[in-house]
DNA sequence: GTTGACATGTAACAAGTTACATGATTGA
DNA sequence: TCAATCATGTAACTTGTTACATGTCAAC
């Protein structure tokens, strides 16, 4: 279970409540992992009954900060150094760039292009961060490794967009419009 | 739901038994999703209640190929080209990458040395599988892409291991050994 | 004859989503 | 005071995993 790791890995950097972590899913980490809140509180009640984290503090609004303990930090560091990482994928833009091959050349382009949006719009978002992060923080690496890939498969769109592709003696067995 | 629109996909390259979809997902479709048999038997159940496949053979052992009907062609396209794609993610490898920041030095370039020695051992597969495909082949986009994604990580990987990087006046209070 | 790959299924459990439900605080 | 945001939780359902269970066929 990758999502009680994910949880240690952001209070690691910065203690926070539930609903801090929520937006840090869909921030910081959007790109590795999602998680929403009816998952996160349910976790963070599991991580401090087994001692990995504890409330540090209380706001306004019964809010409860948690922060990882010793054994917490030990867990994390245990998770990415000992054990194995699953590499199984479950990746629907992937699939769908897989599987794109087999439109006609219309719907591809168009598909294609959708997709090719969205990769500029993440990656404005990409570089308005990484103006904003110091070039020191470990942080703007990860932005780095994310713009660099966005570049790969901005690149890659675009020659699929360009060329009629090998699909363009359509023979009609595919699921054409 | 993508397994539906993944076994769809691949019955529309390829009509298939269940068990061949189980190895195809781990082959073609490794690096997009992953499906095991368990999952794979019951959706064709469903599927075929619905009229998006029929079995068009039989063959030894029970066996039963699977191939999409017209139905199941029109409902493959329509999820390509109008389903606004999901893009949240749960990527176990990008979460270690994100978290490995945390370690100190020691401990982030052993966990890199493993991640590229399994992008290299990836790559090299997608080589071979490159190799024995026509240049034409639709497939053989994906591949090109999958090679040019793992030489931005392979490169990324290597300059996080030969710098000591930015945790290098490491504070003792992440997750040390 | 027995091992290994082929082939299909179900059951119990874990993980994740969507909808429901409530309340506190801030700022306009 | 009213709307937006902060803040936490539960319930019903769907999706995915692991373990259980069975049987066929080919090659050695």
């Amino acid at each position: 279970m990758s999502l009680r790791h994910a949880i240690l890995g952001l209070l690691e950097r910065q203690p926070s409540t539930g609903y801090e972590l929520a937006r840090r899913f869909d921030l910081s980490l959007a790109t590795a992992w999602h998680a929403s809140h009816s998952q996160i509180y349910p976790e963070l009640s599991k991580l401090e009954a087994a001692g990995l984290v504890e409330v540090v503090a209380r706001g306004a609004r019964q809010s409860k900060t948690y922060a990882l303990t010793e054994s917490g930090r030990d867990e994390l560091r245990r998770w990415l150094v000992e054990e194995t990482p699953d590499r199984s994928q479950r990746n629907e833009g992937a699939l769908r760039l897989f599987l794109g091959q087999l439109l006609d050349p219309g719907d591809r382009q168009a598909v294609f292009e959708r997709d090719l949006d969205y990769i500029e719009e993440q990656t404005e978002q990409l570089r308005a961060l990484q103006s904003v992060l110091e070039p020191g923080e470990p942080f703007a690496a990860q932005v780095d490794l994310g713009l660099r890939i966005n570049a790969v498969l901005a690149a890659w769109l675009a020659e699929q967009v360009e060329q009629p592709g090998p699909d363009g003696e359509h023979d009609g067995r595919g699921p054409a419009r």
